[in-house]
RNA sequence: UCCGGGGUAGCUCAAUUGGCAGAGCGCCGGACUGUUAAUCCGUAGGUUGUGGGUUCGAGUCCCACCCCCGGAGCCA
């Protein structure tokens, strides 16, 4: 007899076959009528599948009744019409095998609602609750659409190193990749770590990003795209900041800022309709008990263009803007979290676009435009979420690279190779990185994001 | 890292001026029921984050530290 996912079962309506499925118990109701109600979910699908064991079975009294939340169990049986409410299949037993027993003594979930904080110091359980389980198929649904459509448009699949020995990626705080015993290092003549004798004779550290590799195989093959994961040792204790978090970095030759924003709301919108039409039950789950509003943002999305605009013109906007602001928006500081979210959650109310910002506050790569104070960037700004996109038109242009890194201080030396991208046959480029975990926050209204990556690393937590 | 809030039963929380540590849920036992976060009755369950201090007496006041959450910064 084969087995079946839960969410094939449920589909099927040839009442009378016999199935068989397996997964974790949900609940259990039992009625002194002498059978019970089990709720069987595999994580499949949103939905659990009830199964009625009547107390003919042979284990009935030896196992089923002892059968608590989270056990496991293999159930063989004849599919019927429910006559109850609430689901329109269920499973008459034939035979119910326990796998694994739960004991409900100690098995730290129950039927009511935890928390998050609380489903985070257990987050080796935590998959089987309804929202964990539903935001791993929300992610997995966001995975598959980011293949899909990168390779529908003729993307290669680049699989960046994660070891890099570029001292500063122009990102953040870096983990330091070592074999050195930091009890016994070999020193120099005046004291210090020799890091020549170390693994790669040099520095390593985790990658802050792939998009330097990136530009080095755009400038070859003309489009790629990295997936994978990304580090930052910075000390950031927020809903929306991991040290270990998972990213999307396209990289376009022949194109400027404005194709690089079309490709990224290209992407967002495609992603989102993926889910919408993947995941309908996980979305009504998170519409009806994390986020209300969350259908009318995703509407949003699909429904409209992205508003555009320009550094420039977004200072104006909140120059203009008839509330007060912690910070006041001067041209050439940054923009503060509470202004994003004025523009996008109040003045627009949908994704914005904000780009040509001050090249003071940017990164060296990023392409000068031709007013001498700004740089071809772009942020792509979403509801609830903030900053789920950052990209660039990189800077093509040898001389002027160069001169970035001198005012920027950077040593050119250690960017040898990727000034030679520009010494040999360069080319318009352009790119931008997409937060994995921010785009799930966005696609679930869950608000943060160690909710939304299987196992979460932040400071001082790294337990599973 | 900075600012704010918090740490009390398995979970979520309460505890008046410093005066006998409590409730709901869950678990366990019983009743009842084609049930749906079932319902009703009952039992058990505590090193009040850690270490000091003040006091006749500290969950409560003082000092130090640890951890968690939220906001900010860093950014995706």
């Amino acid at each position: 007899m084969e087995r079946q996912l839960i969410r094939q079962a449920l589909a099927r309506s040839d009442f009378g076959s016999v199935v068989t499925v397996a997964g974790w118990v949900r609940t259990r109701r039992d009625s002194k009528g002498g059978f019970s109600f089990i709720e069987l979910n595999d994580g499949s699908c949103f939905g659990s599948i009830q199964v009625i064991a009547d107390g003919d079975l042979p284990n009935y009294e030896s196992e089923i009744l002892r059968m608590g939340i989270g056990s496991s169990a293999k159930v063989t049986g004849t599919l019927t019409e429910s006559p109850g409410q609430g689901q329109s299949v269920e499973i008459k037993a034939a035979s119910i095998e326990v796998l694994g027993f739960a004991d409900p003594e100690t098995y730290p979930l129950q039927k009511k609602r935890v928390s998050f904080e609380r489903l985070r110091e257990i987050a080796h359980l935590r998959a089987r609750t309804n929202t964990i389980g539903a935001v791993t198929r929300v992610r997995n649904a966001l995975s598959y659409a980011t293949h899909q459509f990168y390779q529908e448009r003729g993307f290669l699949y680049l699989t960046a190193p994660l070891i890099t020995a570029s001292d500063a990626e122009g990102a953040g705080e870096m983990f330091r990749v070592t074999t050195i015993d930091p009890a016994n290092p070999p020193l120099t003549a005046d004291g210090a770590v020799d890091w020549s004798e170390d693994f790669f004779g040099k520095p390593a550290f985790l990658t802050v990003s792939g998009q330097l590799s990136a530009e080095a195989y755009a400038l070859a093959v003309d489009r790629v795209y990295t997936f994978g994961p990304t580090f930052r040792a910075e000390n950031s204790n927020t809903r929306r900041h991991l040290a270990e978090f998972w990213m999307i970095e396209p990289e376009m030759a022949f194109a400027d800022l404005s194709d690089n924003a079309d490709l990224a709301e290209d992407y967002v919108r495609y992603m989102v309709r993926h889910v919408l039409n993947t995941c309908g039950d996980d979305l009504e789950f998170f519409a009806k008990w994390v986020d209300e509003s969350l259908m009318d943002s995703l509407a949003a999305v699909v429904d409209n263009q992205f508003e555009r605009i320009t550094y420039t013109e977004a200072v104006d906007l909140l120059g203009k803007a008839d509330r007060d602001f912690e910070y006041p928006s001067t041209w050439g500081s940054d923009l503060q979290a509470e202004h994003e979210r004025y523009l996008v959650e109040e003045v627009f109310g949908k994704p914005v676009i904000v780009t040509d910002f001050p090249f003071d506050f940017k990164a060296f790569y990023m392409r000068r435009n031709d007013d001498g104070k700004t740089v071809a960037a772009m942020d792509v700004l979403v509801p609830q979420v903030g900053e789920i996109v950052g990209g660039s038109q990189r800077e093509e242009r040898l001389d002027v690279l160069a001169d970035s890194m001198r005012i920027k201080g950077m040593d050119k030396e250690h960017y040898w190779w990727y000034l030679d991208l520009r010494r040999f046959g360069t080319a318009p480029h352009a790119g931008f990185g997409l937060g994995l975990e921010r785009m799930v926050l966005f696609t679930t209204g869950m608000q943060n994001v160690r909710d939304v990556i299987p196992f979460p690393r932040t400071p001082r937590n790294a337990e599973f």
